[in-house]
DNA sequence: GTCTATAATTAGATAGAC
DNA sequence: GTCTATCTAATTATAGAC
């Protein structure tokens, strides 16, 4: 509900609803409607980490990168919920932002940063990008297609949440990073 | 406000505040909150085919494919607010979401189309990329960095306003559809 | 631990003075 | 055409029964 409608829009009578239990329970259980907002965002990243550690990367360095990048892509199919949330609270330098950045998403990027300087260090076909670039195009690109699934369909008559369409999506982006 | 909060999280009270008019007088020109919206996104697209009509493409088709990529990255960096848009709504099905995409975004996406087709056809460098994907690109990374510019400052110590940064990351997206 | 009931506030829309 | 005042409904949070 806070991905589809951001926080000032979803109502946690809504979210009650959708599980099923009154909407005093919110309270009782997270404190206030913002704490609520912070354990679904822990929830959500904790989904993103848990899937790195479970396939930890093999391979050359630039295996490594090729195989984030379809990592991220697969996780934005499966969490397009994400990338709203980034979107619906990065306009303004809320506390809300600064502290979902600080806690989540500048450890990810200085985790990207790593991944391609590594890659930069190996021989092979040059990798013409900086890590804010890289970092950029993957939260912003990568999970566009699934973020606006209603809009994928009406516009392209392709559904994003095929496992063909992820396949393909994925192969692009990788292509974009590391062409050749 | 509808890009900062949505929708649903911008209120016409908070909206009259800002234009410094009285709440009711948004019934008495727009008539509901809603047709509020509507007028917003008609001024915004407005503001985007003008730009197309006062800057029309020359040159090759490839060059023609390149201005109108650079044309639309200098467009989202003045208007984050239509990446904001479409990203709150695109996330349901709604009449809102149907009605944005049939008025203004199935054109535009026939003209990003065609400008690809043309520009396939003549010789040169192969460009390897569907206009699904193209468009996707388009509207899902150019937008970026300028519609989580607090994300960027935090994050990258950088001001994506700057009219340098402007033109570096139009040059990367341009590179990513055009290499070479 | 889960519920009903409700307090306090805020929402969009409207009525009517001027 | 712009304002104040207000209606109805929805909001978050709380109180208290069980």
């Amino acid at each position: 509900m806070f991905a589809l409608h951001g926080f000032e829009g979803a109502s946690t009578r809504d979210i009650a609803r959708r599980a099923d239990v009154n909407q005093g329970l919110i309270t009782y259980y997270f404190g206030s409607k913002e704490a609520l907002w912070k354990a679904c965002v822990d929830q959500v990243f904790a989904r993103l980490f848990d899937r790195y550690v479970a396939a930890p990367p093999t391979g050359t360095q630039r295996e490594q990168l090729r195989a984030a990048i379809r990592t991220f892509v697969q996780f934005a199919a499966e969490n397009p919920e994400v990338h709203r949330f980034m979107i619906h609270e990065a306009g303004a330098n809320t506390p809300r932002l600064r502290w979902m950045l600080k806690r989540y998403v500048a450890p990810l990027f200085s985790l990207t940063r790593e991944l391609l300087e590594r890659a930069r260090a190996e021989r092979g076909p040059s990798i013409a990008i900086s890590p804010e670039q890289l970092f950029t195009l993957l939260v912003g690109a990568a999970p566009q297609p699934f973020a606006t699934a209603a809009a994928a369909r009406q516009l392209f008559g392709v559904d994003p949440r095929d496992a063909a369409f992820v396949d393909t999506w994925s192969a692009f982006v990788e292509r974009l990073v590391l062409p050749g």
